[in-house]
DNA sequence: ACCTGAACACCGTTCAAGT
DNA sequence: ACCTGAACACCGTTCAAGT
């Protein structure tokens, strides 16, 4: 050969897998197919298989990696703050990671066993609310609880036509006939309209009543 | 010809969708494709584009369909209920459909328009809400609130090894080491395993929180 | 008006082969 | 050990054709 190539340094798994998330984030999960993902890497459909047996394991990846995310960028967990703020920074940090990656929370239906991140971020969860004192049962239902909510606001998130401050929804529900759906008209009209409303804003709300909610029960099985 | 065949009634719109949902209810959403379904309709794949322009359209029908279902089997509103039975009713039916769909959900996140019973089911629980006395901006924040406990809720119970009582779950959990996962393995030893355990069943704890959250929230702002 | 056959540009994946 | 080419059984969709 006439010269050393630059050596592209070798495929590894982790490449694979970042380049998925990389490639969903940009295009959407449809897009990721494994002739596209490897068209970014540099390389041959068929490399990709080197270090993945499937396109289901990328997806399990994937979405392990995204779980890994959460509560990376949270400041250490000072042990005077109370249970309710480690919560409530930790569910924040979900909601920002997974609305970074609108494509996670629907893949989870799909997913059959959970990563190891996805693992130590509920193990995590859960140890800050015992320690608080919630029972096995309630710490159970708790964290159901906010977990339901979190995913459920990223799904609602990513399916507003856009992060726009309500403008395309506005517009849309501000266009329907009055009489046939009056109060989407209504709260078109009089609220997401409104400058300076977003959708995310509620997010706080939500999970401020829940924190208030799970205080209570708290209180009512273990009295301080 | 030889005879009259029993002409086969025509394929409509409506056929296309109803067999859509079937297919994906009894073999998954991966399963749906238009040949499939062309098949279960006794038709060629290509019948189907008569009636619907693309596959993102049945996408689009078949999630409306499933709103369609949301509140269908409740008993007429007595308007001598208060909006905490109402709202409670329409959640829990919600989450009947959707887990009878687990599909549903997911698709949400790629949806660009929802459709009539979509926005139907959206307004007339946002009328309750308003009638209760609850402000628009905080009738939205309350809708939020709800609709993501439901979907999310939805979400994880759709996630789950399957709907067995925890057994599939607890096996997988329990079998952690200890040491890396130690509140996982808590939880389903004490938890989990125990005779008689659902995930479901918390479904009401989570909403009977949020249902008295909000109570205290619209007392605040709107003293009986 | 409604359905079909053949074709096109895609998929994920297998297998045998290259270095 | 790592990558590739060719092939297979699928996709959604277009187009021209049948009744």
């Amino acid at each position: 050969m006439i010269g050393d190539m630059p050596k592209r340094d070798p495929l590894t798994r982790d490449r694979v897998l970042r380049g998925a998330v990389t490639l969903a984030d940009a295009r959407g999960i449809a897009a990721l197919t494994i002739r596209s993902l490897a068209d970014g890497l540099g390389v041959k459909p068929m490399a990709v298989y080197h270090h993945v047996a499937s396109k289901e394991e990328i997806l399990d990846g994937i979405v392990d990696l995204v779980f890994g995310e959460i509560g990376a960028g949270i400041e250490p967990p000072a042990p005077a703050d109370g249970w309710r703020d480690q919560v409530r920074r930790r569910a924040a940090s979900a909601r920002d990671v997974l609305r970074r990656h609108p494509w996670a929370v629907p893949l989870l239906e799909s997913r059959t066993a959970p990563g190891a991140a996805t693992l130590r971020h509920h193990d995590t969860t859960l140890a800050v609310l015992r320690r608080a004192g919630f029972p096995v049962a309630l710490a159970a239902n708790a964290y159901a609880l906010l977990d339901s909510y979190v995913y459920g606001f990223v799904i609602q998130e990513a399916a507003l036509p856009s992060d726009d401050p309500g403008g395309a929804t506005a517009d849309i529900m501000g266009s329907f006939r009055p009489d046939e759906y009056p109060h989407l008209v209504e709260m078109a009209v009089e609220h997401i309209m409104k400058p300076g409303y977003t959708f995310g804003a509620g997010f706080h709300f939500g999970l401020d009543l829940i924190l208030d909610g799970l205080e209570q029960a708290l209180k009512r099985v273990a009295p301080p």
